[in-house]
RNA sequence: GUCCCCAUCGUCUAGCCCGGUUAGGACACCACCCUUUCACGGUGAGAACAGGGGUUCGAAUCCCCUUGGGGACGCCA
């Protein structure tokens, strides 16, 4: 199915790629994909002095991870290019003519200025009806340099673009009474306007800028985290699907996405409720596709634990990836979570340590399980677990005296997977090397 | 300062348009259960209609004001 529905994400090179952008982004691509229609890229690069191509490059990485494909931009053609706007000089010289031929444009100190109309506006904003607004004075729509500023040039691309609506933060609203004049200086058709709530930091006053605390989708990214829930939290910041579904795949996000089930309000961002849908979605990957991630995500962080994890034996990695994927939020917990696996070398977390030896004679139930599993079978949690019941009755004490002992001197640690598949995972003789090597 | 937007638990929200609900869900927090640890999971608790006026038999819902929050006022985008 295919609609004329015509929507562009427009962002500008010139620094990280953040939460807001993404949401604008994943909220245009949710609106094309949901009428069917066409999502379009198009680069605001008018700024020389600030662009930058790391961020451009930055731009294409981050759609792409987050999965939010294009179907008109820089890298992928459409006929209406091109997508980059230092490359449409000349378009904008032709629809400058036009706009000159009006007798609304003026000379001053080298600019060019347009004047306004003094009308009151009303934009029939789609997701805040009619918002009515007046400019107050003339403003620049060429530099005294000569190069044309965001106004006219985005006013201009989506008129020769045929954008039929602008999807946007509501940072500018303000700035559509500029638009809508110029909108019907050129006799051109008004798009629909959609002006989306802002998202405001976490903490503190105003609006999530990219100095706040995770605030780039970059971050994330390293951190392991699944682009499908970033996408699915972010899709849920000023949208709803009216009854109680939160986890939902992008399809089905899209088929549900209508603009007037945008809200009004701005919002919180809350990173704890995203760690939450990244944890749902990190439950519910496929084992294969979470060890890809883990891996992939070791490589990143590329720190001597990491690169020795991922030379480990890839069927003793997977096995212990096995025992870790429900025990973690994020991936980036990974490599903490595993790190005794991969050395003899781990450290002992001391408060683990004092509780353990607060408890019992640790060193004794490391003694008596070291004794009594040398002739035990390795093979099933079962099996292991059926030694040290019979280690445990031999001494008259319960499962409980040994498993957290024998977790302390295995892993250094309190906490983990479940007892018996560690040390059938951790193998005999790693198992019993440890245990002849603690010390209370 | 001027203009514009917004207003339900701490947060995201359902309910609002088309007045009658014990105002529902999720995250977070707390308690309990599950349990070999830690998580997960389960159960439960606390937690909201910003305030004031109207209209109405009846207002979270409609109207106005106040307050609060946010944004814009660039030869940035």
């Amino acid at each position: 199915m295919s609609s004329h529905v015509r929507v562009r994400f427009a962002p500008s090179p010139t620094g990280f790629f953040h939460i807001g952008s993404a949401r604008t982004a994943l909220f245009n691509w949710l609106y094309a994909r949901h009428t069917g229609g066409a999502f379009i890229l198009r680069i605001e690069d008018t700024d020389e002095a600030r662009n930058n191509p790391a961020y451009l490059q930055l731009i294409y990485d981050s759609l792409r991870w987050l999965g939010l494909n294009w179907d008109e931009g820089p890298d992928a053609g459409g006929s209406f290019g091109p997508y980059l706007q230092s490359q449409r000089g000349a378009i904008y010289q032709d629809y400058l003519e036009k706009l000159k031929a009006t007798g609304r444009t003026y000379e001053k100190e080298g600019a060019l200025f347009f004047r306004i109309s003094g009308e009151t506006q009303v934009i029939n904003d789609a997701i805040r009806g009619p918002v009515e607004r007046k400019e107050e004075k003339d403003f620049v729509v060429v530099r005294s340099n000569g190069t044309p500023i965001f106004h006219l040039t985005n006013v201009i691309d989506d008129i020769a673009m045929e954008v039929t609506h602008v999807i946007r933060g509501e940072d500018h609203l303000s700035n559509t009474s500029k638009h809508v004049e110029l909108v019907k200086a050129f006799g051109a058709p008004m798009p629909i306007y959609a002006h989306l709530p802002l998202i405001l930091k976490q903490n503190g006053p105003g609006k999530m800028s990219k100095r706040d605390q995770g605030a780039l989708v970059e971050d994330y990214r390293k951190r392991g985290y699944f682009p499908e829930a970033l996408d699915n939290f972010l899709a849920l910041l000023g949208w709803s699907p009216k009854d109680d579904t939160e986890k939902m795949p992008l399809e089905e996000v899209a088929r549900r996405f209508d603009i007037p089930g945008i809200n009004k309000s701005n919002v919180r961002f809350d990173e704890k409720k995203l760690a939450h849908m990244n944890m749902l979605y990190l439950l519910g990957a496929p084992a294969d596709d979470f060890l890809a991630r883990v891996r992939a995500h070791f490589q990143l962080v590329g720190s001597a634990e990491a690169t020795r994890a991922l030379n480990a034996d890839s069927a003793y990695f997977r096995e212990i990836m096995a025992l870790t994927q429900p025990k973690v939020k994020t991936i980036e917990e990974v490599l903490a979570y595993t790190g005794y696996f991969f050395t003899d070398e781990f450290p002992v977390d001391p408060k683990a340590r004092d509780k353990i030896l607060a408890k019992g004679d640790a060193a004794a139930r490391v003694r008596e399980l070291s004794e009594g599993l040398a002739s035990a079978d390795f093979s099933s949690d079962q099996s292991i677990e059926q030694a040290v019941q019979s280690i445990a009755s031999a001494h008259n004490l319960t499962l409980s005296d040994y498993v957290h002992a024998g977790r302390l001197a295995v892993s250094g640690t309190n906490v983990g997977p479940s007892f018996y598949s560690l040390y059938r995972v951790l193998g005999k003789e790693r198992v019993m090397q440890r245990l002849g090597a603690f010390r209370a």
